[in-house]
RNA sequence: CGGGGUGUAGCGCAGCCUGGUAGCGCACCUGCCUUGGGCGCAGGGGGUCGCAAGUUCGAAUCUUGUCACCCCGACCA
């Protein structure tokens, strides 16, 4: 592509809005521009980059043996309702109707399209398995858009889904997409971790997620430094140690601590560490009363974990003031197991402490010296808490480091959870109806694109990988409105790595060398041949890759040039 | 959705407090010059100051409303 004819639109200021480096990057270099909030326009340069990743995704699909379609965009209403997600999934389903009134969503997600023609397509076991995947533009109409096209409201995924005959094979297949991503995600050439996720409220049984690590990614993953354990911070487990509890020693005694009522102005009003400290959080019990929830006070309850409990509310939803005041005849920050009028449900780690601090269900008091089982019941124990730093591995091998990661792929086995809602039955060889299981896989392609960035950037701007670089290699020629040299053995150059299908940037637009530089080094090209009078009397090119301190001399031959990209 | 902030040329900003000819840098166009890390000089084009109402002789500037966008939080994949 001979740059005097390809729209680079590059700026040396980076515009004010972009927050993270992989938007400002992407808008200096043109390979964006936002239209509305969270919708962007993506530019050829930005395209190239995107169609990579897109291709990538395609060929290792269609290697581990899934299936492209392309199902519609607009969805009918009726879909969602019977799957029940019409009412479910909230304001983030964008709603359209159309001119008879009638309505649509714009799909976010496609388990109802194709749950609807497997239903209709697929009546015997025979046709099992089958694994459907597609490439295409989704909306979800998030809160809060952010961060580029890293958390668009529109971007391009690809989403697949598989359907079996039993959960064995079900396994099989995630498996099979397991290595599918992790390929995928080794060819685009970044560093990733695979993290066990949420399997979340639809009642999936096994799902994980794949994150590209960078310092500035939105999720923490728990990661052991003593085995390949890694997962979600949402999802990691927390166990209790397996020791037994301390004995009591101390009485209970009754304090006051007037106006003290965060953790922390406790804690250092009764001058006891924070691990001595039992925290008592109310919120919404699933029968639609209330309950309390005990934590060693340096921890951070886990919302997700905790609506799993069979006796909290599903989402998770804290009490309000008034319930709690209602229940406790006190505010908050003076709350304590201790006489706690609603059930007590106790993180492990909160009911292995002996002789603790905690609230005493009355303003301006609290209890020095409690125990469980002397002083209030023996709590009911759950795992409730955030894992943190330091924590053990709950694999028991190693200790827990937290990363930050970029989730750019989720593999999830959804069993029946949509074929039985929408009644999707094939024949068995008994000739018995019976539901498929199933499970669905997705890539953000797009948010791939921008973790990359992420990941691989400088002061100058991004270092593509070569799988995924808008071009390989980019000639810059020197002078060469002058020197008719310069001129005629860049465009032999550029003709020549064409001629080999080299996807190759020629700088003809005749801007001084430090533009030029900049630009490349900006957009990010891997590989670098400069052309000038001084090293082609020499006989000689510089090469430069992105990523090294200094050019080297090479022959000025497009030989010599190949060999470098070959190698 | 709650809290905060910002809307002035394609981008980054000043001007607003204290009303009186709309400015600067980058980018863009023309010419000359220059050519190894975003050259220099000269000239030039481009803005109903987000939108609407109000106050005023006069509004980018003051008032009210409205819309958009950004940040923090909660929520979600």
């Amino acid at each position: 592509m001979r740059l005097s004819r390809f729209p680079l639109n590059t700026t040396k200021e980076t515009p004010s809005d972009a927050e993270v480096v992989s938007h400002q990057l992407m808008l200096r270099a043109g390979m964006i521009r936002k239209l509305s909030a969270g919708i962007y326009t993506w530019m050829p340069l930005g395209l190239r980059v995107a169609k990579k990743v897109e291709n990538i995704v395609r060929e290792e699909m269609n290697r581990a043996g899934a299936l492209e379609l392309l199902m519609p965009a607009v969805i009918p209403a009726e879909l969602w309702q019977e799957s029940g997600r019409w009412n479910k999934y909230g304001p983030e389903l964008l709603r359209l109707k159309d001119r008879h009134e009638r309505d649509f969503v714009f799909g976010p997600t496609h388990e109802e399209v194709i749950t609807d023609l497997v239903r209709r397509e697929i009546r015997s076991y025979r046709q099992l398995p089958v694994n459907f995947y597609q490439i295409q533009t989704k909306f979800r109409d998030e809160r809060r858009p952010r961060f580029g096209v890293m958390r668009g409201r529109e971007f391009l995924m690809k989403d697949a889904y598989s359907f079996h005959m039993d959960a064995a094979d079900l396994e099989r297949e995630y498996q099979n997409m397991r290595e599918a991503y992790t390929r995928i995600f080794k060819r685009v050439g970044v560093d990733f971790r695979v993290v066990k996720a949420d399997s979340g409220a639809i009642g999936g049984n096994k799902s994980e997620e794949f994150h590209v690590l960078a310092n500035s990614g939105e999720d923490l993953l728990a990661v052991s430094d003593g085995s390949d354990y890694a997962a979600n911070v949402e999802a990691a487990e927390t166990k209790s140690s397996g020791k037994p509890r301390a004995a009591a020693t101390a009485q209970l005694e009754k304090v006051s601590t007037p106006g003290q009522k965060t953790v922390e102005q406790v804690s250092k009003f009764l001058n006891v560490a924070l691990t001595k400290k039992i925290k008592l959080l109310v919120c919404k019990g699933r029968d639609g009363g209330i309950v309390a929830l005990a934590l060693r006070a340096d921890h951070e309850l886990n919302e997700v974990k905790a609506a799993k409990h069979p006796k909290i509310a599903s989402p998770f939803a804290m009490a309000s003031p008034e319930e709690v005041e209602k229940a406790f005849g006190c505010e908050v920050g003076y709350l304590g197991p201790v006489k706690s009028p609603v059930p007590v449900i106790a993180d492990h780690a909160a009911a292995e402490i002996a002789d603790f601090v905690c609230g005493a269900n009355e303003k301006d008091f609290h209890f020095r010296g409690a125990n469980w089982g002397r002083d209030c019941a023996e709590p009911e124990t759950a795992d409730l808490r955030k894992i943190v730093e330091g924590d053990p591995s709950p694999d028991g091998k190693g200790n827990i480091k937290l990363l930050r990661g970029i989730e750019v792929g989720h593999i999830f086995q959804l069993g029946n959870v949509y074929t039985a809602a929408m009644k999707a039955t094939v024949l068995d060889a008994a000739g018995k109806e019976v539901v498929p299981e199933s499970g669905c896989y997705g890539i953000g392609v797009t948010r791939t694109a921008a973790a990359v960035i992420e990941q691989c950037h400088d002061a100058n701007g991004i270092i593509w990988p070569d799988a995924i670089a808008p071009f390989r290699v980019i000639i810059c020629p020197i002078g060469a409105d002058k020197s008719e040299k310069v001129r005629s053995a860049a465009d032999a150059l550029y003709e020549a790595l064409l001629a080999k299908g080299i996807e190759v940037a020629y700088d003809d637009r005749g801007q001084r060398p430090g533009s030029m530089f900049a630009d490349a080094d900006l957009i990010g090209i891997p590989h670098r041949i400069v052309i000038g009078d001084k090293s082609l009397a020499n006989a000689q090119f510089e090469y430069k890759h992105r990523k090294a301190a200094a050019p080297q001399m090479i022959p000025a031959t497009a030989q010599a040039v190949l060999e470098i990209l070959s190698g």
